[in-house]
RNA sequence: GGCCUGUUGGUGAAGUGGUUAAACACACAUGCCUUUCACGCAUGCAUACAUGGGUUCAAAUCCCGUACAGGUCACCA
């Protein structure tokens, strides 16, 4: 019995004419030096931050190339998928705006002249490629259960050895044609393994473009190429879909690196040119002093899902991406504010080899600035699009107050040195509340500073209400009328004269705005008062006040 | 256990043999400014680059060992 023979013993039915194939996906008419990405996750949930930021690199280096970046879906592992895992990874790259070139664009449909963009729709191809190696005396057919695999592994522990199926625990690999041949016919389950040409002894460098030049042993594992349900391996499908969709860069976590003298193996054993590879270290999260992987399962901030949630605008996450993934970005973007992400050149060398740390402090505070430089009307828009989804009624009233909120937004904004309140669209409500009758509210704890006496409290504003509240005043003039009302109650007209001389007044006019401040928001840290009460009226600010005079 | 990678402040990090013995940003602290907060400004925050040894006139930067951390050793990706 032949090769062949055996070839068509194993893969009944299919074509060994790799020719096909590769007439069918005919190398990319790109311009020199166009990089070629992919993100290529499996459906078994949503994307995690770490994902996110390797389809953001992935994309950010297409595009700088003017290259593709395409979204194939690794669905070869049937027991772990989940239901619409397509469409949720669709999803989470739409909500940060990642778009692809090619590849799934739902459950069902995709585009790009490369597809099918899902392995389970491969199988066809892969088994092409397989029963080709098996023809070339490169692969053959491994009959070990579980079992004995287990058996061999403990053996290796025992005898302190490496583990896996290799040398002289390749049983499978010594079998004769007949052995094969009788074991087929009689039904045995087999899977097919890659005969590794490599010796454990010789040594290899791979140059990784984020890690520089690694240098391994040889691979000399048998491993499995094919599974007993006829769909490739991950190893195998990495070959076969990067080399027929050409991809230039594969950019993945650096879980990968350990098997990337497998992957070299492979891509020569096929003939196929490898294609550079970029393994980005995993995004880490402090716990209990410790580093460990960000983790779906625990924490919250890895699902991308919770920046949408959260209300954090997108730019700013990018932003955020962009600043650990080239760290000179940052400078660069404070050297050029009037630029965006896109002009700016990403750089495989300058990306961290090391884990970084997720820090949220600074995500928050990038997504601050961002926030801070939009106008009051995309403030108001964005914070209106979040509220559609995550807080029905605040958007209802932000609807319905729109001028008015828009107002609100103003204050201090659109200056030089904008006002930074704002780090994510969700915690605006919490911040504005007492500007809205539907809903303001009457708490309990106001949070009063220095003037907390009630008999005192009641007659600064029952003096502010009947004497010197017009809402007709500009700034200055209510600005003047602050310090009478301080003046005219035994207070400081300026801070500096009571700093000067504390003995002589009972405070001074920061105080009593306080007061007024707080009566009417309840809170302690507000936006410009006197902006507040000029968008609150008279009404509103009256009955507010009301409350706190004695004898009313 | 084998193999691979990493280790500069609270965080991200700049720095790749020698001009000012560690840039910049975030966080934190204090002060100034300000009728609050935010903003802004100023100052402080690593006696030293995990550790031991070596190479060198000279090392955070090169070499070796150790420690610690992470990854990987599936018919999972």
């Amino acid at each position: 019995m032949t090769n062949k023979d055996l070839a068509e013993l194993l893969l009944p039915g299919v074509s060994s004419d790799i020719e096909y194939y590769e007439k069918k996906y005919p190398e990319r008419n790109l311009k020199e030096g166009a990089v070629v990405t992919r993100f290529a996750p499996s459906p078994t949930g949503f994307v995690h931050m770490g994902s996110l930021f390797a389809s953001f690199i992935e994309k950010k280096a297409a595009n700088d190339s003017d290259g593709v970046f395409y979204l194939r879906i690794e669905d070869t592992d049937q027991k772990r998928e989940v239901e619409n895992g397509i469409t949720g990874i669709i999803n989470d790259l739409k909500n940060f705006d990642i778009t692809i070139d090619e590849g799934m664009t739902s459950e069902n449909t995709e585009i790009g002249n490369y597809g099918p963009y899902i392995q389970s729709q491969r199988k066809e191809i892969y088994q092409t490629y397989v029963k080709h190696l098996i023809e070339e005396g490169l692969a053959y057919p491994c009959f070990c259960s579980p079992e004995e695999i287990e058996e061999t592994r403990q053996i290796q522990e025992k005898r302190k050895q490496r583990i896996g199926y290799y040398g002289r625990y390749a049983k499978c690999r010594r079998l004769t044609m007949e052995e094969i041949k009788e074991k087929v016919e009689n039904g045995e389950p087999y899977i097919i393994r890659f005969k590794s040409p490599g010796s454990f002894d010789n040594k290899i460098k791979v140059n990784d473009l984020v890690k520089g030049e690694i240098e391994f042993p040889e691979n000399d594992l048998d491993i499995v190429i094919l599974k007993s349900d006829g769909l490739p391996t991950y190893h195998f499908a990495h070959a076969i879909d990067d080399h027929l969709m050409h991809t230039t860069h594969v950019i993945r976590g650096d879980e990968w690196i350990s098997s990337l003298p497998i992957h070299v193996q492979l891509f020569k054993s096929l003939n196929f040119k490898a294609p550079k590879y970029a393994h980005l270290s995993p995004i880490m999260k402090e716990e209990d002093g410790k580093k460990r992987k960000l983790s779906k399962r625990k924490d919250p901030e890895a699902a991308v899902s919770f920046y949408h949630e959260k209300g954090i605008p997108v730019p700013a996450v990018k932003l955020y991406l962009m600043t650990i993934a080239n760290t000179n970005f940052e400078q660069w973007y404070d050297c050029n504010k009037d630029k965006t992400i896109d002009d700016f050149k990403f750089d495989f060398k300058k990306v961290s080899n090391s884990g970084a740390l997720f820090d949220v402090d600074k995500l928050y505070n990038i997504s601050k600035n961002y926030i801070s430089y939009l106008k009051a009307t995309e403030v108001y828009d964005n914070a209106l699009e979040w509220a559609k989804i995550y807080d029905k009624d605040f958007a209802n009233i932000l609807e319905q107050h729109k001028e008015y909120a828009i107002k609100l937004f103003n204050i201090e904004r659109e200056q030089k040195k904008p006002r930074k309140d704002y780090s994510c669209y969700s915690m605006i409500k919490s911040q504005i509340w007492y500007m809205f009758d539907e809903l303001y509210i009457d708490v309990k704890d106001y949070e009063f500073q220095t003037i907390t006496d009630e008999e005192e409290i009641s007659k600064i504003l029952n003096l502010y209400v009947t004497k010197y509240y017009d809402e007709n005043d500009d700034k200055d003039t209510w600005f003047n009328k602050m310090k009478e009302l301080a003046s005219e109650l035994g207070y400081a007209k300026e801070v500096k004269d009571y700093k000067n001389n504390p003995e002589a007044y009972k405070g001074h006019v920061g105080d009593i705005s306080m007061v007024l401040r707080v009566a009417l928001t309840s809170k302690s840290m507000t936006p410009d008062l006197y902006e507040l009460m000029l968008l609150l009226g008279k009404d509103r600010i009256f009955s507010r006040y009301n409350k706190f005079i004695k004898g009313n």
